[in-house]
RNA sequence: CGGGGUGUAGCGCAGUUGGGUAGCGCGCAGCGUUUGGGACGCUGAGGUCGGAGGUUCAAGUCCUCUCACCCCGACCA
């Protein structure tokens, strides 16, 4: 390709709105283009990208014995309303109206199509298992697109779907697209790590994310040193600091003017803040509850939403403990009734906490559980932080923020018993199907390629997903000879099956390097009279700084091995 | 939805306080001189100042309403 026919060109200068760093070097390279928030066109350079990440997708997919269909994006709501997930998704489902009044979706995922499907032609164990998948567009109405494709409303979306007739197949199956995904981030030359997660709107129970490391990252994931236990911290699990235990003391009341945060409680009364309790309060689809937890740990509103099983949870407002008759900033579950109190496992160990005494300006000394107050529920609702420990081995955890390229789920059979999807077992016994699912974001996937390799000049593309293999720059083109030897280099490169991005414009050296550094091609090629002078090119790889003169006696076949030899990325870290 | 912010030429911005002929840099077009790390000179094109209503002799600037986009929280690939 010459770039001087190439549509899109480099920007010199960005947008302020774009912060990260992919967003950044995204617009600036030209390669995508904001039609609406979290809408985007993909330029040439980036379309060819995503292609190259959807081959490689692809090809892992057919590997692992995936059969590649296509689905509809239009799906009638109905479909959504059997399983219940129209309410699980809630806004982020994209509905219209069609001109006969009925309600449709734009799927923002295909569980429920792909299974009504296989309904239909799966009678038996025999026809088990199956993989099948699709790679199309989604759309998600999210409430915040942000970071340019790190978080869109409509997007192309790897999903595969497995359909077994047990447990034990769903484990295979899934261990299938465990290997198979890890060789997809290994094959783009990213880093991923596999950690347990959520599995949010999507339901079922076990499931794992693939992380990309980035310090703009916006999940959070804690992780053990020492035995490698790495789960988001939607769901991780840690071992928190244990109080020393006592004997119960009586209760007391204690006046404490002004005091209304965790923070100036203890301050007040010179105590550790893991020595209150706090007592926090939660919409729950338009009811009030109360979680009660110890007063240094945070509450994991998502463990708490999937153990009450509800659709909304949000914080309460200011206003809602208050109508309540609750006094927030004083508030505690002691002698409190009428009203659902959650409580965090952390508060069974431990004695002797001081809690609030739902009077203004009041907390209670040594107040026990559950001596002083029942709660209604006992679970894990805490946030696990670094610092804490592994639950699986004690070592400290750390933690880091990271990008999510990848979700893999053991969805079970929630959807196939809705939806009626069963078939036959050997013993002549109707089951339901067991299922999975197992999606990959393309956009996202190119978009944390960027934040992972990087420079402050631009991107450095692995080569495998680069849009180009060889930046051809050609100085000075007004010079006969340069464009001579530069255009029979660019036909010699095309004749060997490499893709050659051709600086052919008349520009001068700086802006050419920059381009080229911006748009990150792994392998720039340079001619100029200096070069010919010695019957040369010049050399450099994107990654490096060095750069060699290589004369052009065959060097076509010299760039086709540097190319071959530079295919395969990273390793996949665990 | 709550909080914060921004809308002026394709892009980056100034001008708004205190109303008085719409500006700068980049980019774009033409000519010339240059050029191994974003060159220079001259000439030129390009703007419903996000939109609607209002105040005023006069509105980018003041008032009201509204829309879009970005950032922080709840959601996800």
């Amino acid at each position: 390709m010459r770039i001087s026919k190439l549509f899109g060109k480099t920007q010199r200068e960005v947008p302020a709105e774009a912060e990260t760093v992919s967003h950044q070097l995204l617009l600036k390279a030209g390669m995508i283009y904001q039609v609406a928030a979290g809408v985007y066109s993909y330029l040439p350079l980036a379309w060819r990208v995503l292609k190259k990440i959807e081959n490689i997708i692809r090809d892992e997919m057919d590997k692992a014995g995936g059969q590649e269909l296509m689905l509809p994006v239009l799906q009638p709501i109905e479909l959504w309303q059997e399983t219940g997930r129209d309410r699980a998704f809630g806004k982020s489902l994209f509905t219209l109206i069609d001109r006969k009044e009925r309600q449709l979706a734009l799927g923002p995922t295909h569980e429920e199509v792909i299974t009504g499907l296989v309904n239909r032609y799966v009678d038996s164990y025999r026809d088990l298992p199956i993989l099948l998948y699709q790679i199309q567009t989604k759309f998600r109405d999210e409430p915040r697109p942000r970071g340019g494709l790190l978080r869109v409303r409509e997007f192309s979306m790897k999903d595969l779907y497995s359909f077994d007739s047990d447990e034990e197949g769903l484990s295979q199956s899934y261990n299938k697209m465990l290997q198979a995904y890890e060789n997809i981030y290994n094959r783009c030359g990213l880093v991923s790590i596999l950690v347990e997660a959520d599995s949010g709107a999507i339901g079922g129970k076990d499931s794992h994310e693939f992380m990309i490391f980035t310090e703009t990252g916006e999940d959070e994931t804690v992780h053990c040193p020492d035995c490698g236990y790495s789960a988001n911290t939607d769901r991780a699990q840690s071992v928190k600091e244990k109080l020393a235990e006592e004997k119960p003391l009586p209760i007391e009341e204690v006046a404490t003017p002004g005091v209304d945060t965790i923070k100036e409680l203890a301050n007040f009364l010179n105590i550790p803040q893991s020595r209150t309790l706090k007592a926090v309060f939660y919409a729950v689809d338009g009811k009030l509850i109360i979680a009660v937890i110890r007063g240094d740990i945070e509450v994991n509103e998502v463990k708490l939403k999937n153990i009450l099983r509800c659709v909304e949870l949000r914080l309460a407002r200011e206003d809602e403990p208050e109508e309540a008759g609750l006094i927030a900033g004083s508030a505690s579950p002691v002698g409190i009734t009428g009203i659902q109190v959650i409580a965090d496992e952390s508060i069974t160990s431990g004695a002797n906490y001081v809690a609030g005494g739902n009077k203004p300006d009041t907390h209670i000394k040594n107040v026990n559980y559950p001596r002083d107050f029942e709660a209604d529920i006992m679970a894990d609702i805490a946030q696990a932080k670094a610092g804490e420990g592994c639950p699986k081995c004690g070592g400290i955890l750390t933690s880091s923020h990271g990008i999510e390229v990848g979700h893999i789920f053991k969805l079970g059979t929630f959807l196939s018993k809705k939806l009626g999807a069963f078939f036959t077992d050997a013993d002549g016994v109707s089951r339901p199907i067991v299922m999975g699912c197992y999606g990959i974001g393309l956009g996202r996937l190119l978009a944390a390629a960027i934040e992972q390799n990087h420079d402050d000049k631009g991107i450095i593309w692995p080569m495998s997903i680069a849009p180009y293999h060889i930046y051809l720059c050609s100085l000075y083109m007004e010079n006969p000879e340069v464009a001579a030897a530069a255009e029979n280099l660019y036909a010699k490169l095309e004749s060997k099956g490499l893709e050659v991005l051709y600086d052919d414009r008349r520009e001068s050296p700086g802006v050419k390097f920059n381009d080229a550094d911006l748009l990150g091609i792994p392998i720039r090629v340079t001619i100029s009279p200096r070069t010919l002078e010695k019957n040369s090119a010049e050399i450099k790889k994107r990654s490096e700084k060095k750069s060699q003169l290589v004369p052009l006696e065959g060097i076509a076949d010299r760039l086709a091995g540097l190319v071959s030899s530079t295919q395969v990325g990273a390793k996949l870290a665990r």
